[in-house]
DNA sequence: CGAGCGATTGAACGCTCTCAAAGTGAGTGG
DNA sequence: CCACTCACTTTGAGAGCGTTCAATCGCTCG
């Protein structure tokens, strides 16, 4: 087991690759995502310190990982972490857990992929931000977006330039207000809440 | 711990209620969805024999479930099950892989809503209806689908309408064969995986 | 045979995408 | 310091896929 530090748009594994090494994210934003063959790409979920990553059923990763900003990571062996869990059977009931909870919000997003409007995804998109950020402790309106417009289209199912027209459209209806780029104030986050779980 | 059977088209357990049981599903299919405040509807899972169901991280079930056919399920006390849990660690551990299984399945399932076109989408569908029909040992051509179009239409992010048309579609390009509603045969399955994977 | 529900088919609409162009900001080098 | 580049974002206009609305079909059950 060892900590390391990745820079941000760095591949960490990819799909298929055998699953060597499983990781906790303790520092910055991972996205993770799949691919089809034509370049098509859905990006299945961020992941923000605290969570895990490379849990497979298989040998191999589902999934692309690639780091949002830098990171840092506790990296195990895979060999390791098998023998870790017969040591500690608390550990395996907590990643149950998580993945549970992962499970559920997978739910979610599937929801909003197969039901949702675009302005109810990108209200879903905001809320789903500021309530991770809150969970790191660093509270504080405006918010900063750490993807690119790229990453959120990907997440939402929409294509960059339907998720910059929202944008544009919430900001103009004061819901938010746009500082620049990566940097967003929720004016009116009971609206928001409002728009994103829908009529 | 007792077996259960429920006839088809009815509730078992829904969203927010308190989750009292945990069933394994030993005969039938089962759908679980959520729903949002206006009707609208996501079928985010169906169960085959062998799935389990009601595993959640908070004291409530995060989705509704309903059966599709007359089922047959093994329903464990909740209280219980954390007993058991101490006691069969092995337990614990299949568990955790079926989560990540169904962890991998649910992002494919994202990757479907997020980017598929129809034809795709409803290919993904039969493809996916035939390995669960073939994991169950009741192979055989044509296979039957259990679900109404509804199910399929609120699965796959469409509206029965455009699943109706794409089946038809299908069947007039010899890729599949509708005996009836509820019947298809997979005439062309390899290229039914191509329309499913996309170019 | 008629009622009723689910599925199919048709026509027109609209939301989001596609294609295109302009705007913005960070980094680079003269 | 400023011009230039390049990548990303925003904005606009038009097109297309899937939806909506509506009618018909077909099966099941009284």
């Amino acid at each position: 087991m060892k900590t390391v530090t990745i820079k941000s748009h760095r591949l960490i594994f990819v799909e298929t690759e055998p699953a060597r090494n499983l990781f906790n994210l303790t520092d910055g934003v991972v996205k993770i995502y799949k691919m089809m063959a034509d370049g098509r790409r859905q990006v299945t979920g961020f992941l923000f310190p605290g969570d895990f990553l490379g849990l497979v059923h298989n040998e191999s990763y589902a999934y692309n990982a690639e780091t949002v900003t830098e990171t840092k990571l506790c990296q195990f062996p895979r060999s390791q972490f098998e023998a870790l869990l017969d040591e500690l059977p608390d550990l395996e009931q907590r990643l149950l857990g998580m993945a549970s909870h992962e499970l559920a919000s997978a739910q979610d997003q599937m929801l909003l992929l197969g039901r949702k409007s675009a302005p109810e995804r990108v209200a879903s998109f905001l809320l789903m931000l500021a309530r991770a950020i809150e969970r790191q402790r660093h509270p504080g309106n405006p918010i900063a977006i750490p993807m690119a417009r790229t990453d959120i289209a990907d997440y939402l199912g929409l294509t960059i330039e339907t998720v910059s027209r929202t944008l544009s459209k919430f900001s103009s209806q004061h819901l938010i207000q746009l500082m620049d780029n990566k940097q967003v104030q929720l004016v009116d986050p009971a609206a928001l809440y409002k728009v994103a779980v829908g009529p």
